[in-house]
RNA sequence: GGCGGCGUGGCCGAGUGGUUCAGGCAGGGGCCUGCAAAGCCCCCUACCCGGGUUCGAUUCCCGGCGCCGCCUCCA
């Protein structure tokens, strides 16, 4: 039974399922206004991760994660290029499901839009409105979160507190600093939707409501995001929902920062910022593997050297996986489908080292220590095969491939159909391996050497092996 | 000002009140190999500082120092 860590107790606690064997999650999607950053590649990875894990352990897993396509900062893009926020929102949305398929996240169960829902959020104001813990300015709806019992949980802090560090806007309409808008009203040339409170668009808290309440029910079991998300955006969600009387998330997990150079990763620090940028120049599957080595509350450091230290870690991986011509569950895309526990053993996986795998996983997702065990059967793997034990090595190779499957990294080995694999060689390339190997039985070294040169200058790297050469890219 | 987190061996990064241990990468030495590559073995080996609790603390408590984050749009 998987134990995670809650912020709003701030304890590692159980899972808990409203409805048995399945679970229901929302994870707050992207803005889409820009390409996406590091940042929302390791939350995706990171609920990605605890989604197949969430599989891997028999559960269905209801998947929700919105797109928010109306906001101010896609306003003022579309503004400043001269063309309609649909249309800045449908491109980056583009990009955000095509770096999505690269990094090998499962897609959600269901990807709404807050344009798609502004009607259920229009009905949430008016229900809000009707409480009287929201009121109406010039500039929009607003609630009053010190009606709200409980403001404050999810930043651990009580309201008093809260309030006495807040920044307080001029010319806003507030109440109090702290409240927050459901509703803004359009100002001329912005996108609106028709309400009882005026034309306008919904606030960017509403949303998550309206869609994680509509289409996963009150009382869902987890709501997840970046920790920066705490607060105030999940704490205004909370809010709007407690002040309707509903049922909320019943567990909230939030992962922690991409850092560069020792800080929270801004825009402003160049390098490797754009999730883009990262997966044109290293193997998508490595993100991932970075983001598996540390635990997913902790800060991870995205510079080129640790980028290049996953690299190295992934190729001792395939390399297993070439060695025993193993890996074919990378098909179709990037990354493997959800693996089962069941489906593990079924294919052969040691039943100890699945074992082992899952009570670091129950414990609070230590992604780390479960990985520290798979490199561990890498070895056991290799010294068995080295040891002749081959029933022994497949076995132990099986389960590696098997539990990466389950972290949703695909290993690659080397066969030539395999999407994203290295192709076959052509016809030419093909001939010169079949020289190089005459003329190793020949036991003309040189001629072999030459031949290895030149495969290497075309990108190959050769490998020689009992059964002959081979070669990969 | 309020609240929270972190400080581990060359680097990254887990974990724990006590004999041996994370794991990866890098480095050194060996084995294997025609040479490489892959693989295996061995070595390098730590817990910010000062107190306290304890038979014993890197692990618990207190204090300090340093770093980071949230309190404002932010993954």
């Amino acid at each position: 039974m998987l134990r995670l860590h809650d912020t709003a107790t701030g304890q590692v606690e159980p899972l808990r399922q409203r409805d048995a064997g399945r679970v229901s999650m929302y994870v707050c999607g992207p803005t889409v206004y820009d390409v996406p950053h590091l940042g929302h590649g390791r939350f995706s990875l990171v609920f990605d991760v605890l989604r197949r894990y969430l599989l891997f352990g028999g559960l269905d897993v209801d998947y929700v994660s919105n797109i928010t396509d109306i906001d101010d900062k896609i306003i003022a893009r579309a503004a400043a290029e001269g063309r309609p926020p649909d249309q800045v929102a449908a491109e980056f949305e583009a990009v955000w499901w095509q770096v999505m398929r690269s990094l090998g996240v499962l897609a959600p169960t269901h990807a709404p839009r807050a344009t798609q829902w502004v009607a259920p959020m229009v009905d949430l104001v008016g229900e809000l409105l009707a409480t009287g813990k929201a009121y109406v300015t010039a500039g929009g709806v607003y609630l009053s979160v010190g009606s709200v019992d409980g403001y404050g949980l999810l930043a651990r802090q009580s309201l008093d507190s809260l309030r006495s560090g807040a920044r307080v806007d001029v010319g806003e309409e507030k109440r109090s600093p702290l409240d927050f808008a459901l509703w803004k009203r359009a100002k001329p040339g912005e996108p609106a939707w028709d309400a009882p409170f005026g034309a306008g668009r919904p606030g960017w808290h509403t949303e998550c409501v309206a869609m994680s309440l509509g289409l996963l029910g009150d009382g869902f079991d987890l709501h997840g995001g970046g920790a920066d998300l705490a607060f105030p955006h999940h704490e205004n969600e909370r809010a709007q929902a407690v002040a309707l009387g509903r049922r909320f998330a019943g567990h909230w997990a939030h992962n922690g920062w991409v850092v560069v150079e020792g800080e929270k990763m801004s825009k402003s620090l160049g390098n490797f910022t754009s999730l883009t940028d990262l997966l044109q120049r290293s193997d998508p599957r490595a993100y991932r593997l970075l983001v598996l080595r540390s635990h997913y509350r902790s800060p991870i450091e995205v510079t080129p050297p640790t980028v290049a230290d996953a690299e190295k870690g992934l190729a001792r991986l395939d390399a297993l996986a070439r060695r025993f011509a193993l890996a074919r569950l990378d098909a179709p895309g990037a990354a493997p489908e959800a693996v089962t526990a069941e489906g593990a053993l079924a294919a052969g996986a040691d039943a100890s080292s699945v074992e082992a795998f899952t009570s670091r996983m129950d414990d609070d997702l230590d992604a780390s220590g479960a990985l520290a065990g798979v490199f561990d059967l890498v070895t056991r793997a290799n010294v068995a095969a080295d040891g002749g034990r081959s029933d022994e090595a497949r076995r132990l190779a099986v389960t590696v491939v098997q539990l990466c499957g389950a972290l949703g990294l695909a290993l690659r080995g080397g066969g030539p159909d395999e999407a994203g694999g290295p192709g076959t060689p052509d016809g030419p390339t093909a001939a010169l391996v079949a020289e190089r190997d005459a003329a190793r039985a020949a036991r003309d070294f040189a001629r072999a050497d030459a031949i290895r040169e030149q495969l290497a200058g075309a990108g190959w790297v050769v490998e020689d092996g009992p059964g002959g050469t081979t070669i990969r890219r």
